[in-house]
DNA sequence: AAATGTGATGCAGTGAGCGCAACACTAGTG
DNA sequence: CACTAGTGTTGCGCTCACTGCATCACATTT
């Protein structure tokens, strides 16, 4: 028999095994999910142990069963826990990012997500050089923002046409002029994975963005930076690769696609806490 | 020792609950994670119990913890599984028709699914103003959720009179007077295809909601629209005609069959298992 | 009808997880 | 600087819950 390694625990082990046979090949067709014996003879295992097994994890919601065919398939607390920790989880997750590409380029970068027709920023990192305006918190009309092209990115032409129409107060200027260019722009960020935009708030502004996917395969986010010194205007569609390729990168972090773990490079263990500085353990909470 | 009446296997319970703190309050700011002794009491639970579930739990990438911190939080293969969930494809086909309706209205949308008793929200998407609560991943009681008569337009009467008589804690207050409501509004939500729910949570919210059925003709979901601004309280029937129309869309995008009437003729998979016509537990598989 | 598949269940033995305690560690405290 | 108070980890008996084999009830195919 092939030894298993005992440093973790033996129901954990089963449990997490049953429940990756039962997410398949991902959207494979094959999604009426599976039976108590094909997913015994999968794994190795005996009959009675993965149907006592598949009885609790039903228990708890992991998964659920077809009560015609009787057949499994993951459940809705998966989901249920995935998805409240998403919008943290964003935040906290993309500060390595927005750092590097501040770095990379030393121009301010941004994280922003959409609110409405708003655009919201939620985390920006300014340049090395001064003045940088403090964005965080602030939300923007889509049209004004510059990530606006890369979060609009996955909307069909319809509805970007009707939300432009609906922000601008009224039909006027260069709003009918700019449609066209801006369904351009987001039609290049889907294919490009990148957006530009000029001419923002700012005429000394432009802003290049990447759309950012959550574990569902939607863009949550956009990554962006403004470029303002004149040197990065010659190469913006070489900033734009580099922005799209972070956005990817995060988009994987964040489990967008069938992407693997990526085990998490050695941390350097650097310090460990005794006591905690500010003691928040008491957000009273009653089970 | 305390009561242990549940069927269910205890670690598995035990890992869920800790998983269920990791999750937090979900809008929660408490996004750096926990520490094992604040959630072993949270728990009542020994610290040594969830030290070393925790260190399984990370070993197999359920939670990962912050180096520096050593506190814990949820990990990429949570997300991965979640990904993988029926509901996650739900989401993701879903995603265009919420936005639209968020949209159109400028006001919050929501994709919602019926579990049990309660209804989870799956997917929000806010309007462009206010503060707007992430319900993604919450569970509501059923009689509270605005998407809820949606959700049981399909259900006969009795059913229905069950499941607010086992929902409701006891037979108290306006329960018996809103059940005939209740019942008329589903019927209501049954012949046009829209269901308006007054006073749920809070009584300046009024939930415009529609049915979502999928290739069989069952509801599986339903789209819903919370009416915040005086403007739309006057259109209500408006609204609900245009989420009415949404969700039909959708259910065809589904693989709904318009020209299937009511009764969902069961045509594609009515047999249970007894012995699989072909084998299907034939894909060689490498772990 | 039998045959062959499905998933569920009873039961005895044993191995794994529980709880208590002591441990190593760090950061505040006087 | 020792002291204290907080952190998280680990050693080790004891017990219980899980394993595995068997059989059972049920459904579909022949």
């Amino acid at each position: 028999m092939t030894e298993k390694p005992p440093l973790s625990s033996a129901g954990l082990r089963r449990d997490l095994e049953i429940l990756e046979v039962l997410a398949g090949h991902g959207d494979d067709r094959d999604a009426d999910g599976f039976g108590v014996s094909w997913i015994a003879e999968r794994l190795g295992r005996e009959k009675s142990q993965v149907s006592r097994a598949l009885r609790s994890l039903e228990l708890e919601g992991m998964v659920e069963r077809d009560p015609l065919t009787r057949r499994y398939r993951l459940g809705w607390r998966l989901f249920a826990l995935a998805a409240r920790t998403q919008h943290a989880r964003l935040v906290r997750l993309a500060a390595p990012y927005v750092r590097r590409l501040a770095a990379a380029f030393d121009e301010d970068a941004y994280l922003c997500v959409l609110r409405g027709s708003m655009v919201l920023t939620l985390l920006s990192v300014p340049s090395s050089r001064a003045y940088h305006r403090v964005w965080e918190g602030v939300s923007v009309p889509v049209i004004m923002a510059g990530a606006g092209r890369s979060l609009l990115a996955d909307w069909d032409d319809d509805r970007v046409r009707e939300l432009l129409k609906a922000t601008l107060p009224s039909g006027l200027d260069s709003a009918v002029s700019s449609e066209e260019q801006w369904l351009a722009d987001i039609a290049h960020a889907r294919s490009a994975g990148y957006a530009i935009s000029d001419t923002e708030l700012d005429d000394s502004e432009i802003a290049v963005s990447a759309p950012v996917r959550d574990h569902r395969g939607l863009i949550t986010a956009a990554l962006s930076v403004s470029v303002t010194r004149a040197a990065g205007r010659s190469r913006l569609h070489e900033i734009g690769e580099i922005v799209a390729q972070t956005a990817a990168e995060f988009s994987i972090a964040l489990g967008h696609s069938t992407s693997s773990p990526r085990p998490a490079a050695e941390q350097p263990r650097p310090r460990r806490p005794g006591r905690p500085a500010a003691a928040r353990p008491d957000s009273r909470v009653e089970p």
